[in-house]
DNA sequence: CTAAGTTCTGGGAGCGCTCCCAAAGGAGCT
DNA sequence: AGCTCCTTTGGGAGCGCTCCCAGAACTTAG
């Protein structure tokens, strides 16, 4: 007996047509005041709420974003920068009343379930893309697909793309102005992965930094995959070079790279500063305490979301990058306060 | 000219009705193969794919699971113990072809907004409710609504409740015991909130392990909200009163704890033993290295889905609990092997 | 060759909403 | 009162799919 809770029987009961109960519901003009009370009493007593999928296929549009993460091995996302950036964009949807719907993919196999579901029309009105790897085919999909997408971070397959991403070269080569200040003579690098832009970034900004005041890194680079393990490896085959002044490519690996310095009976800073990316961890965690090259995680995941709420509200035509600033916070790790307890600032 | 890409079209082009090309589309019996082959050549040429939006309003099921986490103040998600559980929730839906919806919110605003997203029909089909917090306001709207819900933690405001949750009790338990037979005197606890489910529990469980080694607490009680701060300033005043083994709720704030041993110039295990709930830091983190109940996180998130999916495909009809055992994983922190080097393995 | 059974195919109805146009109602002016 | 103009309301059409039943086509057996 008791019919479907839907906009006719709501119009049914408050004795106005579908089309004044939707105006009500969507906050429309052009209702009279008298009407408008009378169908929202109705609305109220009888606890209706609209449909969202029948929503979804008549305005052609579903107020979800996806937000894409590869997860390699599952290891990735354990890194708190997901975390922070989740956040970010989920305040952001949360503003804009749309919901976050997240796709995170292991392997290959995962990964190609998900771009087919992905692209489905009517699931998603676009799509963040993370931890873009260099020529992502993810990218391409999503564009033979015609799905509006968002990159955060640099993406090199095509320039017409929309990207968010923090200045990871400025960043990285900040860094490295900072060892040369202190009077470092021995720079060392633990690189991400160079299959991301942010690996190839610092890395690039790192070396460009050290190159401008003039001092060489011989061979003393290596890579990890952001995780605290790698971090650790790299730093245990790094000393056996001596090196005074070592960046790590973010805060996971420095934590391990820590470990390897204290399991090699050496000191931090005084034989090693040690310099990460991200400064993500929170400060009290590790000892000494992490100078690190802040990026704004979070408000990069915010925009990210707006930025392509923009596209999809077609107010955006050409491509459009965006990227934030890094600053360098000076903790302990750097060993700044050896060299007279100056309080540098660079960004 | 070109036409919108959708059944019927499909079905035109390939010389068949759109529900021929329904039946192919969704693997169904019964279509020859011969036609099953014309249709799959013209969906692979046209690159047609099927549009969720209409197939959630005539199915009237989105394939979409929410999933629900508070975040107060943004703090909360920064607990590595979220990533797990949404990389274990992500994967079972991975492996049920299902998409997941992520709502965070910080406050009670955000709240309020969120759930009436997430009640409206159309949107998801269930929703898993994480964090519960002792009296839940949000499980009664998801009732109300008649939105079907499965909890992680354990729910005390209604009894028909399908839930999934770690033994906090017994993990907890076996801390305090262990604490007894490594001879230790003076017990503290950090105990997580009150108002969640995982602190009454944890909180619960470790004084009557301590009942049972007939050992008292006294006044070593603190209460921390889950961050390494909050572990700090607790270990911090609890030092005051002479622990020699403390028991902290969760593995962040046993990290901010560590640190404010250090502070006081106290060694950890010889001084202060810690023991630490969660087992979720990467070992090489934090030195010396975490002894921690270990509850497997990952598995949670995953059976908190199939659990949810049991329900929406109406296999379960009573509540059912799902309860994962604990293991305590013995480190450094805890000062076993000060004792002669035993390897214990309680659960 | 026919009847009965099985497999396959087509299309009507409907999911709950938005979009849009037409018509009704009301206000203001001459 | 009559006209115009603006506000308010109603309902047809359609979004792309699933569900379901009826009928066509094909099998098999007598």
């Amino acid at each position: 007996m008791a019919a479907r809770l839907n906009l006719e029987e709501i119009g049914r009961r408050a004795g106005v047509s579908r089309s004044t109960v939707s105006r009500v519901v969507n906050g429309e003009p052009n209702v009279s005041a008298k009407t408008k009370r009378r169908v929202e009493a109705v609305i109220a007593e009888t606890g209706y709420r609209p449909h969202a999928a029948a929503r979804s296929l008549a305005s052609r549009q579903t107020g979800v974003i996806g937000l894409v993460i590869p997860s390699e091995a599952g290891t990735l996302f354990n890194d708190p920068y997901f975390g922070r950036l989740i956040l970010g964009a989920s305040d952001a949807m949360n503003g804009l009343d749309m919901t976050l719907a997240l796709f995170v993919f292991g392997d290959e196999i995962d990964e190609s379930a998900i771009i087919s579901r992905v692209v489905n029309p009517g699931l998603v009105d676009g799509v963040i893309v993370t931890a873009t790897r260099m020529a992502d085919p993810l990218i391409d999909h999503l564009r033979d697909a015609d799905m509006p997408f968002v990159v955060i971070g640099r993406p090199d397959n095509l320039s017409a793309v929309f990207s968010v991403d923090a200045d990871n070269r400025g960043g990285a080569r900040s860094a490295a102005l900072h060892f040369a200040q202190l009077g470092r003579q021995r720079p060392a690098l633990i690189a991400p992965p160079s299959n991301t832009s942010a690996g190839v970034d610092r890395r690039s900004g790192f070396l460009d930094g050290l190159a401008e005041a003039g001092l060489s890194i011989g061979g003393r680079i290596r890579e990890g995959d952001w995780t605290e393990a790698a971090g650790r490896r790299a730093m245990a085959e790094l000393l056996e070079r001596r090196p005074d002044a070592v960046f790590v490519g973010s805060d996971r690996m420095a934590v391990g790279a820590l470990q390897a310095i204290r399991e090699a009976d050496l000191r931090c800073p005084e034989d090693v500063a040690v310099v990460s990316f991200d400064g993500i961890i929170p400060a009290d965690m590790v000892v000494p305490r992490l100078t690190s090259v802040a990026q704004p995680v979070q408000e990069v995941g915010e925009r990210a979301v707006w930025l392509l709420k923009s596209v999809l509200d077609g107010q955006l035509t050409s491509a459009e990058s965006v990227v934030f600033p890094t600053e360098l916070v000076i903790r302990e790790t750097c060993g700044a306060a050896l060299v007279g307890g100056e309080r540098d600032r660079a960004s």
